[in-house]
DNA sequence: ATTATCTATAGATCTATAGATAATGC
DNA sequence: ATTATCTATAGATCTATAGATAATGC
């Protein structure tokens, strides 16, 4: 957890704040090339840390990385988490985290692609959306909205479609945004053992707005 | 295509060799550690091949692997192509790529390795598996075999979905690879409009043996 | 007094090229 | 004669650390 402990004094506020810049400028990188190969000096500078400093702080320059992955993975999670506050049917849940984070890649393009270069090994973390997502596709499997053999292939099935659509949406800036996520949608649900006509439906129905 | 223009002469022939080895170098460190920031000089060694000859033949470290993966990417997909000669049913083609593309996790575990890391980006590509699976979706939509909006949406979901499915094999040594593959398959039918009980059984159905 | 940051730098790479060497075509 | 490969190297990085400086705790 990246801000498990709240900075007491003004030494440890210090040391946080450049932590996070150092982890902020990793981020940038990542969504902007995702060239790991650039120096520790260039991170440093886009920082605005001294670049001895770098060193209080993380072992190596995969170590930063590895970090900056995690820390926009959380960010990611919490997102999509407090949208889809209130909403129980594991279906609904289902269909509209696959569409929030599709549109996540205009509204916040540096998580979304940070995630599409690192995420496929992400799938199964304990860190994002993949413990909620595993949570609704067991509840919806107890309750029969769902039918599949294996949770964890289910989840594959699920991130990787998302990555590919990700994929796809920040590669090309195409027309329609939510026309293609709610035809994902809908193949995830239908993937889920929802029948066509309904997983249709469900797909198609507006999302909340956030408050 | 790598092999497009059979080599003539010997000058050309040994000119192609030592393009190979690079190649060859390249897909290993790709498949092994996939760290691109191994010097060019590491890359050379391992090929056995005059540093200087490197720029002889590729611009960048970038090219190189670049090229690389196009390799692999070649190579995956003429041999899954090998083996659904002769398969008709759009549903069988399909369910079969996805379960032979797993076992080539163990049996061709280098170019696996290299599209796991690397494959994401190629789901649309002119290269690999892409192209024919495209052509199996429209044929299975034209048909009737299949249902759904959008086909490029479909190849998104099952490349990426595919992807993960490599991601999760190649992480974890698990005990039953091909009942994994299946479900995996048969997920995929059921996304891709086939009725659930059919799906099941034609995920299951026995892979005709390579000749 | 303690702790973090910053500046400066030594030593170790790494890239790209120039020029020498080896192999083949005609 | 032509073409590719190989060896050697100059110049440009880049990393990790040591020591100085600045900021805060108690």
């Amino acid at each position: 957890m990246p801000t498990s402990a709240p900075p007491s004094n003004r030494f440890e506020r210090r040391r946080a704040a450049t932590r996070q810049a150092l982890i902020r400028a990793a981020r940038q990188i990542l969504a902007e090339s995702g060239d790991t190969g650039v120096s520790i000096q260039a991170i440093a500078d886009r920082a605005d840390v001294g670049f001895g400093s770098f060193y209080n702080h993380f072992e190596s320059k995969a170590a930063l990385f590895d970090e900056a992955v995690l820390d926009a993975l959380d960010e990611y999670g919490r997102a999509i988490d407090e949208r889809l506050e209130g909403i129980d049917d594991p279906a609904e849940r289902v269909a509209f985290g696959v569409r929030l984070s599709a549109g996540m890649a205009e509204t916040h393009p540096e998580i979304m692609r940070i995630l599409r270069h690192r995420g496929l090994g992400h799938i199964h973390s304990d860190r994002g959306l993949s413990p909620r997502a595993l949570g609704d596709l067991t509840t919806g499997a107890a309750s029969g909205r769902f039918t599949f053999t294996d949770p964890e292939i289910a989840l594959s099935a699920l991130g990787g479609s998302l990555l590919a659509l990700l994929d796809l949406r920040l590669t090309r800036p195409d027309a329609d945004s939510d026309a293609t996520a709610r035809g994902m949608a809908e193949m995830m649900l239908r993937m889920l053992g929802v029948p066509p006509d309904e997983a249709r439906e469900i797909a198609g129905r507006p999302i909340p707005a956030s408050d």
